[in-house]
RNA sequence: GGGCCUGUAGCUCAGUUGGUAGAGCACCGCGCUUACACCGCGGACGUCGUCGGUUCGAGUCCGGCCGGGCCCACCA
């Protein structure tokens, strides 16, 4: 309790009459941070539970998708925090290589240089530079958010831990033979000059040309027709492959054909690969630009030759078309073989896949290259395993497939990037050809005490994927691998929370790593994952499509709990949701809702001081609201539990709005103003109700549940407060049938009463005297109180004379309208009323008189009907007579 | 090419093991009823894509078709 808790010193008449989110919001963040509730505790002797935030990029800003992920992380880990648990919710960003790289280089361009002109120290050193301060302003998103996380153990994938933890499980993979370098073809980006994952590359559709082209002699025995969408590959051909079985070319197999244009003597294969349907039956064979013909070289042990350079120029094959750029090529050699007659005049356009830079929109460039791999094989069986054995949770289950389908055939993974911001690859070479791979305290034989490695010894050149780091994450930020208390306490993760666009090439080499480094032992034991966030129409957001909606924006005009609470509304496990502004008002007009319920609490001296009233004491609404209190936070807590942040928001905004405001609030107001002991009791039910609804609501919209909790409870935050879990007081689960039903009944009753009165043109608010009888026959004889307060009807005193009645159930209701009835409204709504009760009731009849349904269908769902048949019964009698009773007008 | 998801009120979406269709927003009346016009009271709105099957009974299960979307993929 200090100055920094402003709000705990309030009277309660002191909460402003007008919710202004920035107010509440602004400075409560801070009093949490400073009272340490986000800190982890590993010394408390409680639970621990622990969540790793996927770590957003260094670049640039939070987007709303990141918004959605950390509400949700935000709300599991509240609420576990309120359980009384141990909570660390660990915060840190990523290096993300080539995004980072990009946009400094990018900036850098504004100026006229390059990273070359810089050199790779200096241009590094420029990298972190403007990582500090893009860094910062995630963070500052963050704290805007209300993210409870533990600013104590910030990591970042570069720091020197976690640098060491890579440079530790590389060296591990190494030495079991799990990593390892080789010439591959990989997706290689000419203008980004780098590798690229498979994930990386975009295929869309574009139009080419399939052209065909004549190889060996046009009118020769030898002759022999392939297609290909890209010509110029074939200046590197070293085959041609045929399928073994096809008679066609069965005299050429094992002969050498002349490559045109080059000269060179090509042989002919027979390779299983080759579909003998599709096309001539016939491949060109370039192992060095096609990953198929590459397999198909290798098989047949023929040479790969690489034509292009790192640019996508045409280069070494001793033609004219050194020097020409790929395209440029492909147009060149068409015509060239063109005026050989080995292609065609006629263009034929071919649309067909071809992969994009998902950064750049370069077209892909397949090359041979020599890169670092991980051998996935036994990692990837583990992480399928894991699941498969229930080890760990994948929620939706619906995600399993995919999961399966990912891990069981997963292709090695190539790990090195020709980038310089990112971990360096710890392999040296040596003067004699020597390489070797170093652990993080070890340095080569013979180096000087700086590090500086002996005379002719250099370390590879290139950096690690991103994501090698991001899956060591869950552990190397718990200081593995040094053998820290954080990671005996909060290894395992508890839950992973991310969006499913990245359960494979992020969730699945956590698992694997996971799996991998800590001997057995997986990095979480749930992964809840959520949906991305579109646009109001469903549409994905682009910068492009100018539907981005920046989270920050939001926050201005609506506040962060507002913000927290739409997307946490529409966040139902695994889908997708739309969002418009319209829902962001709606949630911030949620919080009004909240705010003014408790204004009106706090002005009538609710309190959460002693016990709630015995049962005997309460009121029938008492125990209704109660009884429907226990339900709800029961629902709540479960659906908390199960990552359903879209049906119990829904839930509990429903149960705010719609019962404790449209009817407790309006029931309260009797005994409050009746004061003695019903206005007591009243005081303390209500207190509690909303009591326990913000602690409900807490972990969703933290700010505005704070602040209203602090004045309602004295209490110190509502952060630290007990997680509900049941309402003391309260009858037991299932609640308190009989008071809900008596209290279901009377909102009948009343609402039959209040749309009586609005057909009949009476304004809301105008009282009319009333007479009710029949009250006791529905079990409302002690309600009639209620029933005139709410449906505004005056004591009919003396010299009443009735003038419209209506007859709802056994309740009979004479207004004094003062001849304002209108008969023919009242006849057109009793006509209505009266044809859906004749449907209600044909429909009942007609299943009962149905043999095979009386035979078969359970007793319960025939009792059902019987019941509604009777019900129905009674409403068509009722309406008839009502109809006769009218005037005839 | 393979696989997955999806089609419910004008819009965006819920609908638990098959048993009389729901929400928010938008819409139409009326209203400053002493917490709240970021509100209150009342109202209207769907042959649950389509065809067929299983069943006493299907939005809910099965099959075909049509319409969207996604993932994976080396088809030259």
């Amino acid at each position: 309790m200090s100055e920094t808790t402003p709000a705990l010193q309030r009277p309660a008449t002191n909460l402003p009459p007008k919710y202004t989110p920035a107010e509440v919001e602004g400075p409560l963040y801070q009093s949490w941070v400073d009272r340490g509730y986000f800190t982890a505790r590993p010394d408390s002797g409680r639970e621990p539970f622990s969540i790793v935030i996927p770590p957003p990029n260094v670049t640039g800003s939070l987007h709303i998708g990141h918004a959605l992920d950390h509400t949700i992380q935000d709300i599991v880990i509240r609420r576990q925090r309120m359980m009384g648990r141990d909570a660390l919710w660990l915060p840190g960003m990523d290096h993300a290589g080539i995004a980072t790289q990009n946009v400094v280089e990018r900036e850098l361009r504004k100026d006229g240089i390059t990273r070359h002109d810089l050199g790779r120290e200096a241009f590094v050193a420029k990298v972190w530079e403007w990582k500090e301060h893009s860094g910062g302003q995630i963070l500052g998103q963050m704290r805007r958010l209300g993210d409870s996380v533990d600013w104590s153990r910030e990591r970042f994938t570069m720091d020197a831990g976690l640098s060491r933890a890579v440079q530790t499980i590389f060296k591990r993979l190494y030495d079991d033979q799990l990593i390892y370098r080789a010439e591959r073809i990989i997706n290689w980006c000419p203008r980004c000059h780098t590798a690229l994952s498979d994930i990386k590359v975009d295929h869309h559709d574009d139009e080419g040309e399939l052209v065909q082209l004549v190889y060996g002699e046009p009118d020769g025995e030898d002759r022999v027709v392939v297609a290909t969408t890209r010509i110029e590959t074939m200046l590197g051909d070293t085959a041609i492959a045929v399928h073994p079985g096809d008679e066609r070319y069965r005299h050429l197999v094992g002969r050498k054909i002349e490559l045109p244009l080059v000269g060179r003597m090509i042989p002919v294969v027979a390779d299983d690969h080759v579909d003998p349907e599709f096309g001539t039956g016939a491949v060109k064979v370039t192992p060095a630009h096609d990953p198929n013909d590459f397999e198909i070289g290798q098989r047949h042990g023929t040479a790969a030759i690489n034509i292009m350079t790192p640019e996508g120029i045409i280069t070494g094959t001793g033609t004219p078309f050194d020097g020409m750029d790929r395209f440029e090529a492909r147009e060149a050699v068409r015509e060239a073989l063109r005026a050989q007659g080995r292609v065609g005049d006629e263009r034929r356009p071919y649309v067909h896949a071809v992969g994009h830079c998902s950064r750049c929109d370069t077209v892909v460039e397949p090359r041979l290259s020599l890169q670092w791999f991980v051998s996935v094989g036994p990692l990837a069986k583990a992480a399928g395993d894991a699941v498969r054995d229930g080890r760990v949770r994948i929620h939706p289950k619906e995600m399993e497939p995919r999961w399966f389908g990912w891990v069981d055939d997963m292709h090695d993974w190539c790990i090195s990037r020709q980038l310089w911001w990112g971990h360096r690859i710890p392999v040296w070479y040596g003067p004699g050809g020597e390489v070797v791979c170093l652990g993080p305290d070890e340095s080569l034989p013979g180096s000087a005490a700086d590090g500086t490695p002996p005379e002719g010894w250099s370390q590879d050149l290139d950096v690690l994927d991103t994501w090698f780091s991001s899956a060591l994450w869950p552990f190397s930020t718990l200081g593995w691998p040094e053998d820290t208390a954080e990671v005996e306490r909060y290894y395992p993760t508890s839950v992973l929370v991310t969006g499913y666009d990245i359960l494979f090439f992020w969730v699945a080499r956590m698992m694997m790593f996971g799996l991998y480094a800590m001997d057995g032992v997986q990095p979480f034991d749930t992964v809840a994952l959520h949906g991305l966030v579109r646009d109001r129409f469903g549409k994905k957001m682009s910068k492009s499509r100018g539907n981005v909606v920046d989270p920050v924006e939001w926050m201005d005009r609506y506040g962060a709990d507002a913000l927290r609470f739409t997307l946490a509304r529409g966040a139902n496990p695994g889908s997708d949701q739309a969002i418009s502004e319209e829902w962001a008002a709606g949630s911030r007009n949620f919080c009004t809702k909240l705010w003014n319920a408790a204004r009106f609490a706090l002005l009538n001296g609710a309190t959460v001081e002693g016990d709630l009233p015995p049962v005997s004491e309460q009121s029938v609404v008492d125990r209704w609201i109660l009884s429907r209190l226990a339900t709800i936070t029961a629902q709540a807590d479960a659906g908390y539990a199960d990552f359903q942040f879209a049906k119990t928001t829904e839930a509990l905004y429903h149960f705010v709005w719609d019962e404790v405001c449209d009817w407790y609030l309006e029931l309260a107001k009797l005994p409050l103003a009746a004061g003695g002991r019903p206005a007591e009791v009243t005081r303390r039910v209500l207190g509690e109700v909303l009591d326990v609804v913000l602690r409900l609501l807490h972990p969703a919209i933290p700010f505005v549940t704070d602040a209203l909790w602090t004045q309602l409870t004295g209490g110190e935050s509502v952060v630290v407060a007990a997680w509900p879990t049941a309402v003391p007081g309260a009858a037991e689960a299932p609640g308190d049938p009989a008071a809900e039903s008596e209290v279901a009944a009377l909102q009948r009753l009343v609402t039959e009463v209040r749309r009586f009165r609005a057909e009949q043109g009476l304004k809301p608010g105008q009282t009319v005297a009333g007479r009710i009888t029949g009250l006791g026959r529905t079990g409302l004889a002690a309600h009639e109180g209620e029933v005139r307060a709410l449906a505004r009807l005056d004591d009919a005193g003396d010299g009443f004379a009735a003038s419209a009645t209506l007859r709802a159930g056994e309740v009979t209701v004479e207004l004094d309208l003062r001849g304002a009835i209108d008969v023919e409204a009242e006849r057109k709504r009793l006509e209505k009323d009266l044809g859906t009760a004749q449907k209600e009731r044909a429909q009942a009849q007609a299943k009962l008189s149905n043999e095979q349904f009386l035979a078969k269908a359970p007793d319960e769902v025939v009792a059902k009907i019987r019941e509604r048949l009777v019900v129905a019964e009674a409403e068509v009698a009722r309406l008839e007579s009502a109809l006769g009773g009218l005037p005839v007008g």
